[in-house]
DNA sequence: GCACAGGTAGATT
DNA sequence: AATCTACCTGTG
């Protein structure tokens, strides 16, 4: 009966500059995370064991909670969540949008853009089921699966399964979830995990590149998704996913369209910087939005 | 009916 | 090393 819950009154984060709807939108619901739901007048959404509302009021962002929650304060899970220690504006000027228009047009359309900082397993279990499908799609499955397999939340609604959860319930449950080819997968990475204990929590922590290599052992992760598990799930803003978006609009509005994706990783880094995977998401967005060529 | 969707792995050239 | 192709399922 999640819509029986009520909400504790919004609370404004004054500190997170993020006061633009598009780029609000953008950032929770743009491709990210595939937990958050569009409603009048907020988006809601969850992550580990939190259930949250966000929206904006008079150029600020606000939170809610089920006011049933007890403990301590989600304020702090959230601004985590939000990575509020990181100064986006700051990385976003250091980006090399003055000696390149097409990344000024992305950036001028979602100012405000953040990267997230999800929980690195459930990064991992998202974009694992994200392989040729819709933004719309992935919700939909994550949702059952979440469904199935999750513990409950305050709200009556459930929390993404753990990756024990996941190896215990099987394949057959998330074939069920239509998730297709990608269950195998999935079932493999669960079992991988539950045999070596405290492997992904030690990938967390390692460099970016050793973390990366890492990740790739994993059945049904290869480069893209490996990329956006660290960049969505661990804040190394200096990876740089390489989808069909940013392919095409590479290939176009960077006129790299003979470059195989090795070319294009290494035009990325040496291009955009350090901070790469920040400028990806601008373009990513604008690309979708039909504001740069793709 | 059929191509395509925020890919990956394994085979083939 | 570059280029197929199978893999599930929903959508247009």
């Amino acid at each position: 009966m999640p819509s029986e819950v009520s909400f504790s009154p919004w609370t404004a984060l004054p500190d997170i500059p993020l006061g633009q709807e598009t780029s609000l939108a953008e950032t929770l619901d743009g491709g990210q995370s595939f937990r958050w739901t569009k409603n009048p007048g907020y988006y809601e959404g969850r992550w580990a064991d939190q259930v949250c509302r966000l929206r904006i009021r008079n150029g600020q962002l606000e939170w809610s909670r089920p006011a049933t929650v007890q403990g301590p304060p989600a304020q702090a899970a959230l601004r985590h969540y939000l990575a509020a220690e990181t100064d986006f504006k700051r990385l976003t000027d250091e980006l090399p949008w003055r000696s390149d228009p097409v990344l000024q047009a992305a950036i001028a359309a979602f100012p405000g853009l953040r990267i997230l900082r999800q929980p690195f397993a459930e990064t991992l279990f998202c974009f694992l089921c994200s392989s040729t499908k819709q933004i719309a799609q992935i919700k939909a499955i994550c949702e059952l699966v979440a469904q199935d397999q999750g513990a409950p939340l305050a709200d009556g609604s459930h929390a993404l399964p753990t990756w024990a959860q996941i190896a215990e319930a099987g394949e057959a449950r998330l074939r069920a979830a239509k998730l297709g080819y990608r269950a195998r997968f999935i079932h493999q990475t669960a079992l991988f995990l539950q045999s070596n204990p405290g492997w992904l929590e030690a990938t967390e922590v390692l460099p970016t590149g050793s973390a990366r290599e890492r990740l790739l052992q994993l059945p049904g992760v290869g480069r893209k998704i490996a990329d956006c598990v660290l960049l969505f799930g661990a804040g190394r803003l200096e990876a740089f996913p390489i989808d069909t978006w940013v392919q095409k609009l590479l290939s176009r509005a960077y006129g790299l369209s003979d470059w195989n994706l090795a070319h294009l990783q290494d035009f990325a880094r040496i291009h955009f910087g350090p901070n790469a995977g920040l400028a990806q998401q601008y373009l990513f967005a604008a690309a979708r939005a039909g504001i740069i060529a793709a």
